[in-house]
DNA sequence: CTGAAAGCGCTTACAG
DNA sequence: CTGAAAGCGCTTACAG
């Protein structure tokens, strides 16, 4: 029913090889290649993908997999990554997979039987699934978005988690805080266990004890944060400074700060993490460390692309990107 | 190289297209139906459903476009949606168009080309696009979300977005208030426009005069709800009632509110939109609007569904889904 | 219920 | 540079 190379070959009066090699860039006598750039344009001729991808084994889309779709990181990540990859005419088809190990295997499973050329995967709490291995078994190229996954031989594109910390927190020492309450986030995920690591890093480096009721946990959620700093405000002896490990943290904790009726930074100095919209609309704005994740999100695209064209220099890449501070005012020099 | 439907049937002693038949749920005789689920077993044998959608005309992809992947409206409905189109073995390819129509145009067209099966469609602010009437002549299913649309011949689910507004408001003047704001959305989208009329509707039917310095625009953001409340606040004769018609401008408002030393409900009642996490995390729970995102992802995923079948009963749909309000303690009763 | 065969729309050695 | 031909992995009338 639809227009083929086929027909396009017959209205230039030239084998459906030569069109075929037109549309692939291939050099052809200038003659022929007018008349098959007219009888596509005549005809109105589109490529089948599908056709394509049977004989070349390729089909032209990567393969995301994410526990959230409506987690603001793993979206704005994505955002970024899906301008590149069209670029280069390949899409993406998007799974997520709830934070259970059993739906990853099963999402996993589901993208690799529609043959997708590669994979850019978000793992949060899951671990390296078999089905993972299987990408590797059939030389499918995955790119593993803030996580290590250990032994999993893949290329890997993280923000510098750790050293995010330890800066944002010595951000803090050097105003002068000593009591400096940490809120993390799961600590079966690669980022949460990360951003702790560099809080606790920076601590001993400026000999200052870690104190186990600044350490609480608020599971990345707005709730979490919110019942966290609670905690921290209801304290004998509170902090004098809060450091929140991700974004939706974040804002509980702000909440929790205005409830209880503080100044951010008079009564209590602040360090969030990511920077969207609502960080600056907080007044004071905040000062937030700030993943780059159009930055990420291009990465881990060109360089799912580039395995996917064959390219397998320096495998497998452990690539990194640092977050920046972006410096507003709710911190206040003791 | 990987194994195919001719291995399975060498295997199992068929012809090949009585595996294709098996696979496909024809019944077959039960001793050949054994032996091709043993070798289908033994050799591990996957579907090609690129092969598969090359003679079928099928791939198996719904296409979802949306303006951008960072809405968390728009991904919970699609992560709805996702969940049920899996159920069917449909996967989805997402494109983002940033608002521009151009991009909306070219994104359109590229997941034609890839051949997607139905599309699933988030205007927003964009237009019906001229790429969009191909899919209507090419026979190519799309359902529209919280859009009409006007003249464009598919299939559309909505929440009710004014009438949503009429009882969010009603509920307010019938908790006695009379000065009652509303920060708007964009009014060339569809739902900032009905939004608005159900807010009008309310004060009309209630005989109260809408007052002009009550009425203001906030553009669906953070930044927008925060800047619009501010300037609600800022008035010689300030509101009793602030009503926000969605849920980056609901935060920005609480914001300002917060930022003005206001106290929900004591100082100022304040209806919100959407249902997500923050909404319960603020002190007190806010009463908004709840968009039943998961039942709309629902609707517009069977809708596709029924159509890519073929099914064409009562073809175009205008399907409608009932918002409802989550009562909470943000309104006082004067 | 099943086999043999044609064909979906392309790509790609192989000759020339 | 180009044509003719084989084939990617499936589906589906057509006979039987």
């Amino acid at each position: 029913m639809s227009v083929t190379i086929r027909d396009v070959a017959k209205r230039a009066n030239v084998s459906l090889g030569t069109v075929s090699r037109y549309l692939n860039g291939y050099r052809l006598r200038e003659h022929n290649r007018i008349r098959i750039e007219e009888a596509i344009r005549e005809l109105g001729f589109r490529e089948n993908f599908l056709a394509k991808g049977l004989k070349t084994n390729r089909s032209m889309t990567i393969g995301v997999v994410l526990a959230s779709l409506t987690d603001l990181f793993a979206t704005s990540v994505i955002t970024a990554a899906e301008g590149i990859l069209a670029e280069d005419n390949y899409s993406i088809v998007v799974c997520d997979f709830q934070a259970s190990q059993e739906k990853l295997e099963q999402k996993l499973r589901f993208l690799k039987a529609r043959s997708i050329d590669g994979l850019i995967l978000f793992p949060g709490s899951c671990e390296a699934a078999d089905a993972l291995r299987e990408y590797l078994d059939d030389g499918i190229p995955v790119v593993i978005v803030n996580d290590d996954m250990p032994g999993l031989e893949t290329d890997k594109v993280t923000v510098d988690n750790a050293s995010a910390s330890f800066r944002a927190v010595e951000w803090l020492i050097h105003q002068n805080h000593r009591d400096i309450a940490i809120i993390n986030g799961d600590q079966n995920t690669y980022t949460g266990r990360e951003r702790y690591k560099g809080y606790l890093e920076a601590l001993k480096t400026y000999d200052i004890q870690p104190r186990n009721e600044y350490i609480t946990f608020g599971h990345f959620s707005n709730r979490g944060g919110y019942e966290a700093a609670k905690k921290l405000l209801d304290l004998p002896d509170p902090p004098t400074a809060i450091y929140t490990t991700n974004y939706y943290m974040t804002f509980g904790a702000v909440i929790a700060i205005n409830e209880a009726k503080l100044r951010i930074p008079e009564d209590i100095s602040f360090i969030g993490f990511d920077h969207f919209d609502l960080s600056d609309v907080i007044n004071p704005p905040l000062t937030v460390v700030e993943q780059p994740t159009d930055k990420l999100g291009e990465l881990a695209a060109r360089t799912v692309l580039r395995r996917v064209k064959g390219d397998y220099q320096d495998f497998p890449m452990q690539l990194g990107v640092n977050t920046r501070m972006i410096m507003k005012e709710s911190v206040r020099t003791l």
